[in-house]
DNA sequence: TCTGGGGTCCTAGGACCC
DNA sequence: TCTGGGGTCCTAGGACCC
């Protein structure tokens, strides 16, 4: 490693990184269970309940124990693990002190879950500092709290993407700039994040098997695949994608809250189905409500017992987030898709389509000089922040959250992050 | 003893308006 | 009498992610 800071002591182009915890739940249940140390822990459902495993540790993968895979099926494979259903509000914290490191460390940070985020360290865009020692101390400050992380260093995110996952646990990958097409050209192009099943064998009737071929073909064939995305999926294949880290401190842009349950005996009755329309509502009412978003459409989803599903959702007249009010319509919906002797096995109640107060509206704000822009959702800020760049040039960039009173925009006192003009 | 629970984004068809 | 097409909204479904 010492001898890649000697060569990459000068970190030529953009410098993103990808952090992801190790085995996180597991390893938080670990920390929290010091008698659980060194013994395979699987966090998840349980195996008489349709559960699925959702973090095995590490001492639980030799037997064959990994994410997602049913529950008793795991329970074969390793029977002496410890189970437990979780702790998700204990994994938030936890994951809360994590980003907490990495925004210390640049204000281009952008959470893609509870236990991964992306970080731009280009130097001069934010600190000066040489990237291979930054992510060496954030790996040690993630280690300091007792759980440890695996980082991908790589000009774009989808190679620290890739990267990330090439030596885990507690690894760092650097793919030195230059490099990338080496790196991602032999990778087959399901390494690729947003390259699934389908779509790989989409890719391999057309004779495209690998990372290279991908950035090989021409757009106009792989619009077929990827619709829309199609350049954008080539240049990614090809390391020259330039989609940009945004900050972390951008406003809360969810865009659904929902709440799902397997049973582990099929609903039949109409009264149960509406008595776990009524609970799955609550908890969706209330999470609405924590947050402060009311949604105006509403979705219900169904498993039937023979495998098939369906959902439907209807707009309402006005936004909520009031389980009094939705619960009503979700049982509506029901009756479209439901009649005596159906047999359910997974129902699902969610709010969409929020909607702000009409006369208060809280903004993301971005402003050059003078000339400014406003965008509700971070992608949309982040095509406004290139089209005014394009315009003024890359000058001092500030962004944050403003609040629109009727036509009246008042800016925040103080902008979260500062990109300083670096020339 | 098969397959969870959160999410995001894209597509496609029909309704409706001009 | 016959025949548009574009744009937008709404809905259902599916691919994909961790």
């Amino acid at each position: 490693m010492d001898d890649l800071f000697e060569l990459f002591g000068n970190w030529r182009g953009p410098a993103i990184g990808l952090m992801d915890l190790d085995a996180f739940f597991a390893s938080v249940e670990q920390l929290d269970h010091p008698e659980w140390r060194g013994k395979p822990v699987i966090v998840g459902g349980s195996p008489e309940e349709r559960g699925v495993v959702s973090t095995a540790s590490y001492e639980a993968r030799p037997y064959g124990v990994h994410s997602a895979m049913p529950s008793a099926q795991a329970k074969r494979l390793c029977p002496h693990a410890i189970w437990t259903h979780g702790h998700f509000d204990r994994y938030r914290e936890m994951s809360a002190q994590v980003m907490a490191i990495l925004v210390d460390e640049t204000p281009y940070v952008d959470q893609v879950s509870i236990d991964e985020a992306f970080f731009d360290i280009t130097p001069g865009r934010y600190a000066r500092e040489n990237p291979i020692d930054i992510v060496r101390r954030i790996a040690r400050r993630v280690s300091e709290l007792g759980i440890t992380c695996s980082i991908g260093l790589g000009t774009s995110k989808t190679v620290a993407k890739i990267a990330s996952d090439r030596d885990k646990p507690r690894g760092l990958t650097i793919v030195p700039p230059g490099t990338e097409q080496s790196f991602l050209e032999p990778l087959p192009v399901r390494a690729m994040s947003g390259i699934g099943a389908s779509a790989e064998a989409t890719l391999k009737r057309m004779g495209i098997h690998t990372l290279g071929q991908l950035a090989a073909t021409p757009v106009a064939r792989l619009s077929a695949v990827f619709g829309v995305n199609a350049q954008m999926m080539r240049d990614r294949a090809a390391g020259v994608e330039t989609s940009a880290v945004t900050s972390i401190d951008a406003p809360d842009d969810t865009k659904s809250v929902s709440n799902e349950r397997t049973f582990a005996r099929d609903l039949t009755e109409r009264a149960d189905i509406d008595a776990a329309l009524a609970l799955l509502g609550e908890s969706v009412g209330r999470r609405l409500r924590k947050r402060g978003l009311a949604g105006r459409t509403v979705t219900v989803k169904v498993k039937y017992s023979y495998g098939s599903g369906r959902t439907i959702q209807r707009k309402l007249a006005h936004a909520t987030d009031d389980e009094n009010l939705f619960v009503p319509v979700a049982r509506e919906l029901m009756d479209e898709i439901w009649s005596e002797g159906m047999h359910i096995r997974l129902l699902g109640i969610g709010v969409s389509d929020f909607a702000a107060h009409p006369d208060v509206q809280t903004d993301l704000f971005c402003e050059v000089d003078e000339r400014g822009a406003v965008a509700s959702s971070k992608r949309e800020l982040s095509v406004a922040v290139d089209k005014v760049r394009e315009r003024f040039g890359n000058s001092a960039v500030s962004f944050g959250r403003a609040t629109r009173f009727g036509d009246d925009l008042v800016r925040p006192d103080k902008y979260l992050n500062q990109n300083k003009p670096t020339d």
